[in-house]
DNA sequence: CCTACCGATCGGTAGG
DNA sequence: CCTACCGATCGGTAGG
């Protein structure tokens, strides 16, 4: 290549919005929102029938673009998933802190439960979860196993609240039953629950607890 | 084609098995091995992950009959749910005639139907329903109208079940509520029920009712 | 992160 | 219901 060329390159600073150097924050950011428009699309479409292009264009990027920040669509799933998981087990685990700094009776620790499950349900920002409940099909076992991981530390805290409630004779039935009934009852709000009309997710939450727990 | 190859064709019956004629019932026996290898396809793998090439491959066609016999994937999933409803209604209308020979209690009604809704989800032959549940995005509008009619009759039976106890204060819950929480209590149970072990249906309907209707 | 592209696969069809 | 096929689309990649 001839130097006069690339010595007739200026040295003034580029017109118009500086383009923004790709360092690690920026990175992140948009890895970010390839992840939060596939969790979107995921839970709207499913995620055989929604495509990286469509990834792609949610996030303002061109078709291959999102094999930049992830290695497969199959890598995408998994991180909506664990990313869901990881921010409801510290949702879950801050609901807890302040239940026990209270001194919450095992009825108010199981409306804790109940509150910030709704709240990773069906709150702001809430695909991530729906994703994992209707997807889990479409991981590799590998992939299986790893979230599986996830959701054992999320329904532990489950476990051993209705634990105590079954052995108080509060809740009378098998304690493994009853977890998995009541969760399954929650994760159905994510087929009817509509945000803007109906009961808030603090009405809801009293409505679970009379119909589980009718005698207080 | 020299007539001699023609006039050599014996008129002897052919050996082996004979093939059967195509006529009306036959068509319904294929058509039905379709819906069924669907069904159970479109469960394991979801909708948008199932080929009409494995659904061929399913009832031992090739790639391009089943559309001899359903118009499109979309008519087939269709079908599979209408089929679904359909037997679920007559299973549950089934139950209700006999709970009705026997004057039952409101809180033996709503047994009746918690049982026959376990045999729906879990019973023999049981791929219908649980693709409804799962599936119901991949849906174009005016399938979902139609398909949402038909499950319109069927929680009709849960409403008046529910309301007669919410008004008798065995369940102290919003109607609406109990609905929704109890069937998403046990539509969840195709996520984690094993058939060959475990509680039995009968078993898991008990533990149900002392879970929902513990005073009695 | 874009451009340009590839091989594979998919739903569906014409003709028999 | 099979054979042979088509146009479209898809996940993913090389090179810059």
């Amino acid at each position: 290549m001839p130097e006069s060329l690339t010595a007739a390159e200026p040295q003034r600073r580029p017109r118009g919005r500086p383009r923004k150097a790709p360092d690690a924050l920026d990175e992140g950011n948009r890895r970010q929102e390839l992840l939060r428009g596939a969790a979107r699309l995921f839970r709207n479409k499913g995620f055989a029938a929604t495509t990286t292009r469509d990834i792609a264009a949610a996030a303002g990027m061109q078709s291959g673009s999102p094999f930049y920040h992830f290695e497969s669509k199959a890598a995408l799933l998994f991180a909506v998933m664990e990313q869901g998981m990881r921010a409801a087990l510290r949702s879950q685990a801050q609901a807890l802190q302040a239940a026990a700094a209270d001194r919450a009776s095992s009825q108010d620790l199981l409306r804790t439960l109940v509150r910030a499950h709704f709240d990773v349900l069906l709150g702001p920002g809430s695909d991530f979860i729906p994703v994992m409940l209707y997807e889990w099909r479409s991981l590799t076992p590998a992939q299986r196993a790893d979230i599986a991981r996830l959701q054992r530390d999320y329904e532990t805290a489950w476990a051993d609240a209705l634990q105590a409630l079954c052995a108080a004779g509060t809740i009378r039935a098998d304690a493994r039953v009853a977890r998995l009934m009541m969760l399954g009852a929650l994760n159905w709000s994510v087929q009817w629950y509509k945000p803007k009309q109906g009961a808030s997710l603090d009405e809801l939450t009293e409505q679970v607890m009379q119909l589980f727990l009718p005698r207080n």
